[in-house]
DNA sequence: CGGAGGATTGACCGGTATCAATCACCGTGG
DNA sequence: CCACGGTGATTGATACCGGTCAATCCTCCG
């Protein structure tokens, strides 16, 4: 059996970075101090020296650019236990924001590169951990690019769901810590665009929006059917 | 120095995947030999087991995923000393498709694995690779998100300006090897609305359009501008 | 020269952005 | 404990960008 099968199985099925993140967590994040973020605190800003890897321990922060013109793209939020600030670039090539109150372990690149550098494993790691990521972004792609605002909510429901999965929780009860406003940024529309197709998603039996941060998947075959599947 | 800045600086200019391409080449893909492909011919398919990685010799590749419906998003183009097929799942989360007459390089993935669990240069070169790819496809995510169908097309123009560059060629004329239906796929639009657009940039005094397949950039400051710059 | 595929242009329509008003939720202070 | 205020969410009316359908044009080859 070659590495590369070894690698593979071992890290295919890790939607994020969770593999790379228990394997940094195991060798280099254990002990460390977390520190804490107040909600829409900047945790670093795109353009800044790429110096340290964030681990999120509780709440969520978003990943984003934005436009001279104010415009903004949220390229993904991440959950406890994902990483955030891998890159290869000197600099981050995208700024990070806590969404409400957040708790982040960080380590400095420096020490990341200088263990990977005598590991292989870890380095593979490395690569494994952005080659989710990159899978990740593909799909978002996919869905700015080809489905309209109602499956684009669709499509962002079913992966939060997935996560809830991965994280141990119900896939069907949502707790929703981001805005609308970050749902639009997400999904390159508006807010009230995301606001009228959950209720058209309510209307259709699909969901129920428990609370307006609350919501409950009701039909997630519907949803993934409307989606247009992929989730297996 | 720590191996963090020295591997910093040596990718951190890399729009894509040259750097581990000249470093896999001179490793590992020198006298391989290449293989024609077809126009429109199949590299690999989305699902297919990932087995070889390969660089493009000649000729231009797209990489898409299909929606059942058949609707397609591309997620790039690559072209001469890109690699494509690296990634950390077990199987090609995306296909790859010629889009004229290509030759490619491949080697199975299997080595590049075997070598790389020896040698964590060549680790952490992959893992550089695969985060210029992430790079790109999230400024290409940024450009689904929040660009209107003129500045999707403009800042397409720029990158592949910028490929031109990269290659040593004049960045102001573009032949284009693709037709409008794989930038409207890139692109998240139509071809009409392709076409539409690139008159409208015409109109402007921007570009000039001279065969279909070859465009002239006029004023690529003002094409800049009109993107939303951020190509510095 | 003629045919075929791709590109352009036009007419029309629908989905989504925009602007605006109302509503719901939650923390604060009386 | 309740009234109040502020922020975020929902809902409505309207405009417009871009998708769709269709016709014509261009370019490349046979």
């Amino acid at each position: 059996m070659t590495l590369a099968v070894a690698v593979t199985s071992q890290y295919s099925d890790e939607p994020k970075s969770g593999g790379i993140a228990s394997l940094i967590g195991r060798s280099i994040l254990a002990g460390v101090m977390s520190r804490s973020y107040a909600p829409k605190q900047d945790v670093f800003y795109e353009g800044d020296p790429r110096r340290s890897v964030y681990q999120v321990e509780s709440g969520a922060v978003c990943l984003y650019k934005c436009m001279p013109d104010g415009r903004r793209q949220i390229f993904d939020f991440a959950f406890p236990g994902d990483l955030i600030g891998l890159g290869a670039s000197a600099v981050y090539s995208c700024g990070a924001q806590a969404i409400g109150s957040v708790q982040l372990k960080s380590i400095p690149l420096s020490r990341v590169y200088d263990m990977a550098s005598k590991d292989p494993e870890l380095a593979l790691g490395l690569y494994h951990a952005i080659s989710s990521e990159l899978e990740a972004t593909r799909d978002l792609l996919l869905t700015l690019g080809q489905r309209d605002a109602t499956e684009r909510v669709a499509a962002f429901l079913l992966t939060l769901s997935q996560r809830n999965v991965r994280a141990g929780k119900s896939p069907c009860l949502l707790t929703i810590p981001m805005t609308r406003s970050d749902i639009g940024d997400l999904l390159g529309t508006t807010i009230e665009t995301v606001s009228r197709c959950l209720t058209r998603l309510r209307q259709q039996r699909l969901i129920d929006v428990i609370r307006g941060s609350i919501i409950q998947i009701i039909d997630i075959d519907g949803l993934k059917a409307l989606a247009g599947q992929m989730y297996h």
